[in-house]
DNA sequence: TACCGAATTGAACTCAACTCAGTTCAGGCC
DNA sequence: GGCCTGAACTGAGTTGAGTTCAATTCGGTA
Protein backbone atom coordinates (compact mmCIF):
# COMPACT_ATOMS: atom_id res chain seq x y z
CA UNK A 1 0.00 0.00 0.00
CA UNK A 2 3.17 2.09 -0.37
CA UNK A 3 2.93 4.76 -2.27
CA UNK A 4 5.93 6.74 -2.29
CA UNK A 5 7.23 5.12 -5.82
CA UNK A 6 3.57 5.98 -7.54
CA UNK A 7 4.21 10.13 -7.26
CA UNK A 8 4.28 11.58 -10.00
CA UNK A 9 3.57 15.88 -10.66
CA UNK A 10 2.65 17.67 -7.89
CA UNK A 11 -1.17 16.92 -7.28
CA UNK A 12 -3.93 18.32 -5.22
CA UNK A 13 -3.89 17.18 -1.24
CA UNK A 14 -7.29 15.80 -2.22
CA UNK A 15 -6.03 13.80 -5.11
CA UNK A 16 -6.48 10.35 -5.07
CA UNK A 17 -4.30 9.89 -7.90
CA UNK A 18 -1.83 7.52 -6.22
CA UNK A 19 -4.18 5.84 -4.26
CA UNK A 20 -5.56 4.48 -7.48
CA UNK A 21 -2.08 4.13 -8.97
CA UNK A 22 -1.47 1.99 -5.89
CA UNK A 23 -5.05 0.06 -6.44
CA UNK A 24 -4.59 -0.39 -10.16
CA UNK A 25 -1.14 -1.67 -9.43
CA UNK A 26 -2.40 -4.56 -7.24
CA UNK A 27 -5.20 -5.27 -9.56
CA UNK A 28 -3.34 -5.59 -12.90
CA UNK A 29 -0.35 -7.36 -10.75
CA UNK A 30 -2.27 -10.24 -9.68
CA UNK A 31 -5.08 -10.51 -12.25
CA UNK A 32 -3.54 -8.81 -15.44
CA UNK A 33 -4.72 -5.95 -16.57
CA UNK A 34 -7.17 -7.03 -18.97
CA UNK A 35 -8.62 -9.37 -16.33
CA UNK A 36 -9.18 -6.51 -13.91
CA UNK A 37 -12.49 -4.54 -13.88
CA UNK A 38 -11.70 -0.90 -14.15
CA UNK A 39 -14.64 -0.55 -11.61
CA UNK A 40 -12.85 -3.27 -9.67
CA UNK A 41 -10.35 -0.47 -9.05
CA UNK A 42 -12.73 2.09 -8.06
CA UNK A 43 -14.04 0.06 -5.52
CA UNK A 44 -10.90 -0.95 -3.71
CA UNK A 45 -10.32 3.16 -3.73
CA UNK A 46 -13.04 3.60 -2.34
CA UNK A 47 -14.98 5.81 -5.18
CA UNK A 48 -17.58 5.53 -8.12
CA UNK A 49 -16.10 4.37 -11.23
CA UNK A 50 -16.39 7.83 -13.25
CA UNK A 51 -14.30 9.60 -10.43
CA UNK A 52 -11.69 7.59 -12.20
CA UNK A 53 -11.79 9.58 -15.33
CA UNK A 54 -11.15 12.73 -13.24
CA UNK A 55 -8.00 11.38 -12.95
CA UNK A 56 -6.76 9.27 -16.03
CA UNK A 57 -8.30 9.52 -19.62
CA UNK A 58 -8.91 5.84 -19.35
CA UNK A 59 -7.88 2.60 -17.98
CA UNK A 60 -4.96 1.88 -20.25
CA UNK A 61 -3.71 5.66 -19.27
CA UNK A 62 -3.51 4.55 -16.28
CA UNK A 63 -1.55 1.34 -16.86
CA UNK A 64 0.58 3.46 -19.38
CA UNK A 65 1.02 5.78 -16.20
CA UNK A 66 1.94 2.85 -13.77
CA UNK A 67 4.61 1.89 -16.75
CA UNK A 68 6.43 5.05 -17.17
CA UNK A 69 6.57 5.57 -13.51
CA UNK A 70 7.86 2.14 -12.77
CA UNK A 71 10.55 2.78 -16.01
CA UNK A 72 11.35 5.76 -14.46
CA UNK A 73 12.31 4.62 -11.43
CA UNK A 74 14.41 1.56 -13.08
CA UNK A 75 16.39 4.37 -15.11
CA UNK A 76 17.12 6.13 -11.20
CA UNK A 77 17.78 2.93 -9.64
CA UNK A 78 20.21 1.87 -12.42
CA UNK A 79 22.19 5.46 -12.52
CA UNK A 80 22.52 5.82 -8.87
CA UNK A 81 24.02 2.24 -8.39
CA UNK A 82 26.76 2.22 -10.83
CA UNK A 83 27.75 6.06 -11.14
CA UNK A 84 30.47 5.57 -9.03
CA UNK A 85 31.55 1.84 -9.55
CA UNK A 86 35.98 1.98 -9.92
CA UNK A 87 35.33 -0.69 -12.79
CA UNK A 88 32.88 -1.66 -15.38
CA UNK A 89 32.71 -5.34 -14.08
CA UNK A 90 32.10 -3.64 -10.33
CA UNK A 91 29.42 -1.42 -12.56
CA UNK A 92 27.84 -4.73 -14.07
CA UNK A 93 27.19 -6.00 -11.01
CA UNK A 94 25.41 -3.30 -9.58
CA UNK A 95 23.41 -2.54 -12.07
CA UNK A 96 22.19 -6.27 -12.07
CA UNK A 97 21.75 -6.27 -8.83
CA UNK A 98 19.57 -2.87 -8.91
CA UNK A 99 16.99 -4.26 -11.01
CA UNK A 100 15.67 -6.70 -7.93
CA UNK A 101 16.22 -3.87 -4.93
CA UNK A 102 12.72 -3.44 -4.87
CA UNK A 103 9.38 -3.71 -2.71
CA UNK A 104 6.63 -5.77 -3.19
CA UNK A 105 4.84 -3.32 -5.10
CA UNK A 106 7.71 -2.31 -7.13
CA UNK A 107 7.93 -5.93 -7.79
CA UNK A 108 4.49 -5.98 -9.06
CA UNK A 109 4.82 -3.26 -11.21
CA UNK A 110 8.04 -4.35 -12.74
CA UNK A 111 5.64 -7.80 -13.87
CA UNK A 112 3.14 -5.20 -14.94
CA UNK A 113 5.38 -3.45 -17.09
CA UNK A 114 6.95 -6.90 -18.44
CA UNK A 115 3.68 -8.24 -19.38
CA UNK A 116 2.10 -5.49 -21.02
CA UNK A 117 5.70 -4.15 -22.87
CA UNK A 118 4.18 -5.22 -26.17
CA UNK A 119 1.60 -2.26 -25.63
CA UNK A 120 4.56 0.41 -26.35
CA UNK A 121 4.31 -1.15 -29.94
CA UNK A 122 1.72 0.87 -31.64
CA UNK A 123 0.58 4.18 -31.54
CA UNK A 124 -2.87 4.97 -28.79
CA UNK A 125 -5.70 6.90 -30.19
CA UNK A 126 -5.66 9.29 -27.60
CA UNK A 127 -3.73 12.04 -27.23
CA UNK A 128 -2.77 11.73 -23.38
CA UNK A 129 -2.40 7.35 -23.72
CA UNK A 130 -0.08 8.52 -26.70
CA UNK A 131 1.94 11.20 -24.59
CA UNK A 132 2.48 8.27 -22.24
CA UNK A 133 3.51 5.71 -24.29
CA UNK A 134 6.19 7.89 -26.07
CA UNK A 135 7.54 9.12 -22.84
CA UNK A 136 7.76 4.92 -21.50
CA UNK A 137 9.39 4.53 -25.41
CA UNK A 138 11.88 7.16 -24.09
CA UNK A 139 12.57 5.50 -20.98
CA UNK A 140 12.73 2.19 -22.81
CA UNK A 141 15.40 3.24 -25.03
CA UNK A 142 17.10 5.31 -22.07
CA UNK A 143 17.39 2.31 -19.52
CA UNK A 144 18.87 0.21 -22.80
CA UNK A 145 21.34 3.21 -23.78
CA UNK A 146 22.61 2.88 -19.71
CA UNK A 147 23.54 -0.61 -20.52
CA UNK A 148 25.19 -0.23 -23.90
CA UNK A 149 27.30 2.31 -22.44
CA UNK A 150 28.45 0.25 -19.50
CA UNK A 151 29.37 -2.72 -21.82
CA UNK A 152 30.97 -0.35 -24.33
CA UNK A 153 32.98 1.17 -21.05
CA UNK A 154 33.74 -2.62 -20.40
CA UNK A 155 35.00 -3.28 -23.97
CA UNK A 156 37.24 -0.27 -23.98
CA UNK A 157 38.72 -1.25 -21.01
CA UNK A 158 39.69 -4.74 -21.82
CA UNK A 159 37.35 -6.32 -18.86
CA UNK A 160 35.04 -7.59 -21.05
CA UNK A 161 35.11 -9.62 -24.00
CA UNK A 162 33.85 -8.02 -27.63
CA UNK A 163 30.29 -8.46 -28.43
CA UNK A 164 27.74 -6.18 -30.69
CA UNK A 165 26.37 -3.71 -27.37
CA UNK A 166 23.37 -3.13 -28.68
CA UNK A 167 22.45 -6.77 -29.15
CA UNK A 168 24.32 -7.72 -25.68
CA UNK A 169 22.35 -5.07 -23.88
CA UNK A 170 19.07 -6.37 -25.42
CA UNK A 171 20.05 -9.88 -24.31
CA UNK A 172 21.26 -8.70 -20.52
CA UNK A 173 17.78 -6.79 -19.98
CA UNK A 174 15.73 -9.42 -20.99
CA UNK A 175 17.14 -12.09 -18.61
CA UNK A 176 17.15 -9.47 -16.02
CA UNK A 177 13.19 -8.97 -16.46
CA UNK A 178 12.79 -12.42 -16.99
CA UNK A 179 12.70 -13.24 -13.69
CA UNK A 180 9.40 -11.36 -13.48
CA UNK A 181 7.76 -13.64 -15.54
CA UNK A 182 7.82 -16.09 -12.86
CA UNK A 183 8.82 -14.57 -9.56
CA UNK A 184 6.65 -14.18 -6.52
CA UNK A 185 7.20 -12.59 -3.19
CA UNK A 186 6.78 -15.40 -0.92
CA UNK A 187 7.92 -18.30 -3.22
CA UNK A 188 10.25 -20.78 -3.00
CA UNK A 189 12.73 -18.18 -3.73
CA UNK A 190 13.92 -15.28 -2.10
CA UNK A 191 14.72 -12.14 -3.95
CA UNK A 192 18.17 -12.24 -2.62
CA UNK A 193 18.48 -15.10 -3.78
CA UNK A 194 17.24 -14.54 -7.19
CA UNK A 195 19.26 -11.16 -7.15
CA UNK A 196 22.30 -13.37 -6.65
CA UNK A 197 22.07 -15.92 -9.20
CA UNK A 198 21.16 -13.49 -11.75
CA UNK A 199 24.04 -11.06 -11.16
CA UNK A 200 26.34 -13.98 -11.47
CA UNK A 201 24.27 -15.51 -14.79
CA UNK A 202 25.05 -11.79 -15.79
CA UNK A 203 28.67 -11.40 -15.27
CA UNK A 204 29.68 -14.97 -16.86
CA UNK A 205 27.49 -14.24 -20.16
CA UNK A 206 28.60 -10.83 -20.50
CA UNK A 207 32.42 -11.01 -19.04
CA UNK A 208 32.98 -14.97 -19.37
CA UNK A 209 35.04 -16.13 -22.75
CA UNK A 210 33.18 -19.38 -24.13
CA UNK A 211 34.46 -22.49 -22.46
CA UNK A 212 36.69 -24.64 -24.87
CA UNK A 213 34.75 -27.25 -26.46
CA UNK A 214 35.07 -30.80 -26.25
CA UNK A 215 37.17 -30.39 -30.08
CA UNK A 216 39.46 -27.80 -28.69
CA UNK A 217 39.40 -29.32 -24.82
CA UNK A 218 40.82 -32.98 -26.51
CA UNK A 219 43.29 -31.19 -28.72
CA UNK A 220 45.00 -29.48 -25.95
CA UNK B 1 0.41 -18.22 -44.74
CA UNK B 2 1.48 -21.09 -44.08
CA UNK B 3 -0.60 -23.81 -41.82
CA UNK B 4 1.52 -26.77 -41.08
CA UNK B 5 2.58 -25.89 -37.65
CA UNK B 6 -1.34 -24.88 -36.73
CA UNK B 7 -2.68 -27.97 -37.43
CA UNK B 8 -4.01 -30.09 -35.10
CA UNK B 9 -6.84 -32.51 -34.22
CA UNK B 10 -8.72 -33.91 -37.27
CA UNK B 11 -10.99 -31.45 -39.13
CA UNK B 12 -13.42 -31.48 -41.78
CA UNK B 13 -11.71 -31.11 -44.71
CA UNK B 14 -13.66 -27.88 -45.14
CA UNK B 15 -12.91 -27.01 -42.38
CA UNK B 16 -11.45 -23.25 -41.47
CA UNK B 17 -9.58 -23.55 -38.32
CA UNK B 18 -6.15 -23.69 -39.73
CA UNK B 19 -7.16 -20.65 -41.48
CA UNK B 20 -8.57 -18.70 -38.79
CA UNK B 21 -5.55 -19.47 -36.65
CA UNK B 22 -3.14 -18.34 -39.09
CA UNK B 23 -5.07 -15.23 -39.66
CA UNK B 24 -5.16 -14.75 -35.58
CA UNK B 25 -1.56 -15.28 -35.44
CA UNK B 26 -0.70 -12.50 -38.07
CA UNK B 27 -3.56 -10.22 -36.11
CA UNK B 28 -2.42 -10.64 -32.55
CA UNK B 29 1.35 -10.59 -34.10
CA UNK B 30 1.42 -7.52 -35.64
CA UNK B 31 -1.50 -5.54 -33.21
CA UNK B 32 -1.25 -7.71 -30.01
CA UNK B 33 -4.57 -9.64 -28.38
CA UNK B 34 -5.96 -6.92 -26.86
CA UNK B 35 -5.67 -4.72 -29.93
CA UNK B 36 -7.07 -6.28 -32.86
CA UNK B 37 -10.94 -7.00 -33.85
CA UNK B 38 -12.26 -10.63 -33.82
CA UNK B 39 -14.10 -9.75 -36.54
CA UNK B 40 -10.88 -8.57 -38.40
CA UNK B 41 -10.03 -12.15 -38.09
CA UNK B 42 -13.34 -13.23 -39.36
CA UNK B 43 -12.62 -10.61 -41.91
CA UNK B 44 -9.33 -11.64 -43.13
CA UNK B 45 -10.20 -15.31 -43.52
CA UNK B 46 -13.68 -14.15 -45.48
CA UNK B 47 -16.48 -15.27 -43.11
CA UNK B 48 -19.03 -13.66 -40.91
CA UNK B 49 -18.01 -12.88 -37.51
CA UNK B 50 -20.12 -15.49 -36.06
CA UNK B 51 -19.07 -18.32 -37.78
CA UNK B 52 -15.88 -18.04 -35.57
CA UNK B 53 -17.60 -19.50 -33.16
CA UNK B 54 -18.16 -22.27 -35.07
CA UNK B 55 -14.53 -23.46 -34.24
CA UNK B 56 -14.08 -21.34 -31.12
CA UNK B 57 -15.98 -20.95 -28.40
CA UNK B 58 -14.34 -17.35 -27.90
CA UNK B 59 -11.32 -15.15 -28.82
CA UNK B 60 -9.28 -16.41 -25.60
CA UNK B 61 -9.96 -19.78 -26.85
CA UNK B 62 -8.23 -19.05 -30.15
CA UNK B 63 -5.39 -17.83 -28.36
CA UNK B 64 -4.85 -20.34 -25.67
CA UNK B 65 -5.37 -22.78 -29.01
CA UNK B 66 -2.14 -20.54 -30.69
CA UNK B 67 -0.33 -20.65 -27.43
CA UNK B 68 -0.74 -24.50 -26.84
CA UNK B 69 0.07 -25.30 -30.20
CA UNK B 70 3.79 -23.08 -29.69
CA UNK B 71 4.29 -24.91 -27.10
CA UNK B 72 4.05 -28.29 -28.63
CA UNK B 73 6.21 -27.54 -30.88
CA UNK B 74 8.85 -25.56 -28.90
CA UNK B 75 8.61 -29.30 -26.74
CA UNK B 76 9.15 -31.48 -29.62
CA UNK B 77 11.68 -29.38 -31.76
CA UNK B 78 13.71 -29.21 -28.49
CA UNK B 79 13.35 -32.87 -27.91
CA UNK B 80 14.22 -33.73 -31.42
CA UNK B 81 17.14 -31.38 -31.38
CA UNK B 82 18.84 -33.32 -28.60
CA UNK B 83 17.65 -36.35 -28.65
CA UNK B 84 21.30 -37.68 -29.64
CA UNK B 85 23.61 -35.42 -28.50
CA UNK B 86 26.68 -36.98 -27.13
CA UNK B 87 27.24 -34.61 -24.25
CA UNK B 88 25.45 -32.16 -22.42
CA UNK B 89 27.35 -29.48 -23.49
CA UNK B 90 26.28 -30.30 -27.31
CA UNK B 91 22.89 -30.70 -25.76
CA UNK B 92 22.81 -27.56 -25.00
CA UNK B 93 23.80 -25.81 -28.02
CA UNK B 94 21.38 -27.65 -29.77
CA UNK B 95 18.59 -27.18 -27.59
CA UNK B 96 19.72 -23.15 -27.64
CA UNK B 97 19.34 -23.33 -31.29
CA UNK B 98 16.49 -25.65 -31.77
CA UNK B 99 14.50 -22.33 -30.39
CA UNK B 100 15.42 -20.42 -33.08
CA UNK B 101 14.74 -22.48 -36.04
CA UNK B 102 11.48 -21.05 -36.61
CA UNK B 103 9.54 -19.88 -39.25
CA UNK B 104 8.67 -16.58 -39.79
CA UNK B 105 4.71 -17.45 -39.25
CA UNK B 106 6.80 -19.77 -35.95
CA UNK B 107 8.09 -16.89 -34.59
CA UNK B 108 5.32 -14.81 -34.50
CA UNK B 109 3.50 -17.16 -32.36
CA UNK B 110 6.24 -17.08 -29.62
CA UNK B 111 5.79 -13.31 -29.72
CA UNK B 112 2.39 -13.82 -28.76
CA UNK B 113 2.85 -17.07 -26.31
CA UNK B 114 5.36 -14.91 -24.30
CA UNK B 115 3.33 -11.58 -24.87
CA UNK B 116 0.66 -13.16 -23.35
CA UNK B 117 2.00 -16.11 -21.23
CA UNK B 118 0.07 -14.50 -18.01
CA UNK B 119 -3.26 -15.57 -19.53
CA UNK B 120 -2.17 -19.29 -18.46
CA UNK B 121 -1.75 -17.89 -14.54
CA UNK B 122 -5.63 -17.32 -13.59
CA UNK B 123 -8.84 -19.86 -13.78
CA UNK B 124 -10.72 -19.48 -17.10
CA UNK B 125 -14.11 -19.54 -16.40
CA UNK B 126 -15.35 -21.20 -19.48
CA UNK B 127 -15.36 -24.86 -20.07
CA UNK B 128 -13.12 -25.02 -23.10
CA UNK B 129 -10.83 -22.32 -22.51
CA UNK B 130 -9.94 -23.92 -19.60
CA UNK B 131 -9.15 -26.80 -20.95
CA UNK B 132 -6.66 -25.18 -23.44
CA UNK B 133 -5.27 -23.39 -20.02
CA UNK B 134 -4.33 -26.51 -18.05
CA UNK B 135 -2.88 -28.14 -21.48
CA UNK B 136 -0.60 -25.14 -22.11
CA UNK B 137 0.60 -25.35 -18.52
CA UNK B 138 1.12 -28.62 -18.54
CA UNK B 139 3.36 -27.98 -21.76
CA UNK B 140 5.20 -25.21 -20.52
CA UNK B 141 6.23 -28.03 -17.09
CA UNK B 142 7.43 -30.21 -20.01
CA UNK B 143 9.51 -27.90 -21.16
CA UNK B 144 10.88 -26.36 -18.23
CA UNK B 145 11.48 -29.86 -17.58
CA UNK B 146 13.22 -30.63 -20.43
CA UNK B 147 16.03 -28.30 -19.56
CA UNK B 148 16.17 -29.10 -16.00
CA UNK B 149 16.99 -32.62 -17.27
CA UNK B 150 19.55 -31.18 -19.30
CA UNK B 151 21.08 -29.22 -17.11
CA UNK B 152 21.10 -31.74 -14.17
CA UNK B 153 23.02 -34.69 -16.75
CA UNK B 154 25.24 -32.00 -17.41
CA UNK B 155 25.95 -30.98 -13.78
CA UNK B 156 26.27 -35.41 -13.25
CA UNK B 157 28.94 -35.76 -16.01
CA UNK B 158 30.66 -32.67 -14.68
CA UNK B 159 30.16 -30.23 -17.89
CA UNK B 160 28.31 -28.21 -15.86
CA UNK B 161 29.44 -26.08 -12.66
CA UNK B 162 26.81 -26.91 -10.14
CA UNK B 163 23.57 -24.93 -9.70
CA UNK B 164 19.91 -24.95 -8.78
CA UNK B 165 18.71 -26.58 -12.25
CA UNK B 166 14.94 -25.11 -11.53
CA UNK B 167 16.22 -21.71 -11.48
CA UNK B 168 19.22 -22.57 -13.74
CA UNK B 169 16.21 -23.45 -16.09
CA UNK B 170 14.07 -20.79 -15.90
CA UNK B 171 16.97 -18.50 -16.11
CA UNK B 172 17.62 -20.27 -19.56
CA UNK B 173 14.43 -20.50 -21.07
CA UNK B 174 13.96 -16.78 -20.01
CA UNK B 175 17.03 -15.65 -21.98
CA UNK B 176 15.99 -17.29 -25.14
CA UNK B 177 12.66 -16.02 -25.28
CA UNK B 178 13.31 -12.63 -23.98
CA UNK B 179 14.67 -12.06 -27.95
CA UNK B 180 10.91 -12.52 -29.01
CA UNK B 181 10.30 -9.40 -27.22
CA UNK B 182 12.46 -7.04 -29.92
CA UNK B 183 13.27 -9.14 -32.33
CA UNK B 184 11.08 -8.36 -35.72
CA UNK B 185 11.65 -10.69 -39.02
CA UNK B 186 13.88 -8.07 -41.59
CA UNK B 187 15.27 -6.35 -39.06
CA UNK B 188 18.41 -5.31 -38.31
CA UNK B 189 19.45 -9.03 -37.25
CA UNK B 190 19.15 -12.20 -38.83
CA UNK B 191 17.55 -14.60 -37.27
CA UNK B 192 20.64 -17.19 -37.80
CA UNK B 193 22.87 -14.19 -36.46
CA UNK B 194 20.78 -14.35 -33.25
CA UNK B 195 20.80 -17.21 -32.69
CA UNK B 196 24.27 -17.91 -32.52
CA UNK B 197 24.96 -15.15 -30.37
CA UNK B 198 22.01 -16.47 -27.44
CA UNK B 199 23.58 -19.94 -27.73
CA UNK B 200 26.87 -18.84 -27.22
CA UNK B 201 25.33 -16.29 -23.99
CA UNK B 202 23.54 -19.32 -22.82
CA UNK B 203 26.79 -21.78 -22.77
CA UNK B 204 28.65 -19.06 -21.48
CA UNK B 205 25.41 -18.48 -18.27
CA UNK B 206 25.34 -22.24 -18.08
CA UNK B 207 28.55 -23.99 -18.70
CA UNK B 208 31.29 -21.07 -17.66
CA UNK B 209 32.59 -20.18 -14.15
CA UNK B 210 32.57 -16.67 -12.55
CA UNK B 211 35.56 -14.90 -13.93
CA UNK B 212 37.92 -13.64 -11.38
CA UNK B 213 37.18 -10.51 -9.70
CA UNK B 214 39.14 -7.18 -9.11
CA UNK B 215 40.50 -8.65 -5.77
CA UNK B 216 41.54 -11.91 -6.65
CA UNK B 217 42.85 -11.23 -9.91
CA UNK B 218 45.06 -8.78 -7.74
CA UNK B 219 45.95 -11.26 -5.31
CA UNK B 220 47.03 -13.84 -7.49
C1' DT C 1 -21.72 34.88 3.20
C1' DA C 2 -20.40 34.15 -1.69
C1' DC C 3 -17.44 32.07 -4.67
C1' DC C 4 -14.27 28.89 -7.26
C1' DG C 5 -12.14 24.92 -8.76
C1' DA C 6 -11.27 20.18 -7.52
C1' DA C 7 -13.68 16.04 -6.77
C1' DT C 8 -17.53 13.16 -7.44
C1' DT C 9 -21.77 11.05 -9.14
C1' DG C 10 -26.00 8.66 -11.72
C1' DA C 11 -27.73 7.95 -15.91
C1' DA C 12 -26.99 7.31 -20.51
C1' DC C 13 -24.13 5.81 -24.40
C1' DT C 14 -20.63 2.96 -27.29
C1' DC C 15 -18.78 -0.69 -29.17
C1' DA C 16 -16.71 -5.27 -29.40
C1' DA C 17 -17.57 -9.82 -27.71
C1' DC C 18 -20.86 -12.99 -27.70
C1' DT C 19 -25.75 -15.65 -28.26
C1' DC C 20 -29.43 -17.53 -30.74
C1' DA C 21 -32.71 -19.05 -33.97
C1' DG C 22 -32.72 -20.19 -38.28
C1' DT C 23 -30.47 -21.02 -43.28
C1' DT C 24 -27.25 -22.93 -46.64
C1' DC C 25 -24.07 -26.25 -48.23
C1' DA C 26 -21.75 -30.93 -49.24
C1' DG C 27 -21.81 -35.54 -49.19
C1' DG C 28 -24.02 -40.31 -48.23
C1' DC C 29 -27.95 -43.31 -49.20
C1' DC C 30 -32.04 -45.19 -51.33
C1' DG D 1 -33.25 -37.85 -59.05
C1' DG D 2 -35.03 -36.86 -54.00
C1' DC D 3 -34.10 -37.14 -49.09
C1' DC D 4 -31.47 -36.76 -44.96
C1' DT D 5 -27.79 -35.36 -41.75
C1' DG D 6 -24.42 -32.72 -39.83
C1' DA D 7 -21.01 -29.25 -40.67
C1' DA D 8 -20.69 -24.52 -41.94
C1' DC D 9 -22.58 -20.24 -41.78
C1' DT D 10 -25.51 -15.86 -41.11
C1' DG D 11 -28.31 -11.53 -39.42
C1' DA D 12 -30.42 -9.73 -35.72
C1' DG D 13 -30.23 -9.05 -31.10
C1' DT D 14 -28.02 -9.21 -26.16
C1' DT D 15 -24.48 -8.31 -22.81
C1' DG D 16 -21.28 -5.81 -20.28
C1' DA D 17 -17.02 -3.24 -19.46
C1' DG D 18 -15.41 1.12 -20.70
C1' DT D 19 -16.58 5.67 -21.32
C1' DT D 20 -19.12 10.37 -21.62
C1' DC D 21 -21.65 14.11 -19.73
C1' DA D 22 -24.44 17.23 -17.31
C1' DA D 23 -25.28 18.12 -12.77
C1' DT D 24 -23.84 18.10 -7.79
C1' DT D 25 -20.98 18.16 -3.59
C1' DC D 26 -16.93 19.33 -1.09
C1' DG D 27 -13.00 22.24 0.86
C1' DG D 28 -10.70 26.09 1.08
C1' DT D 29 -10.48 31.31 0.33
C1' DA D 30 -12.01 36.21 0.18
Amino acid sequence: MSIEALTDASDGPRSKRPAILAAAVECFGELGYEATKWSEVADRVGIGQTALYHYFESKAHCLLTIMRLGLRNSDAAFRRATEDSPTAVAALRAGAAAAYALSPQEVQQNRILQANIALLANARSSEREETERLACRELVARVERNWVDLIERGARSGEFPAHDPVIMSRTVLGLLVSVWRWYRPGGSQSLPAVSEFLVDCTVRMVVGELPATEATAAAS
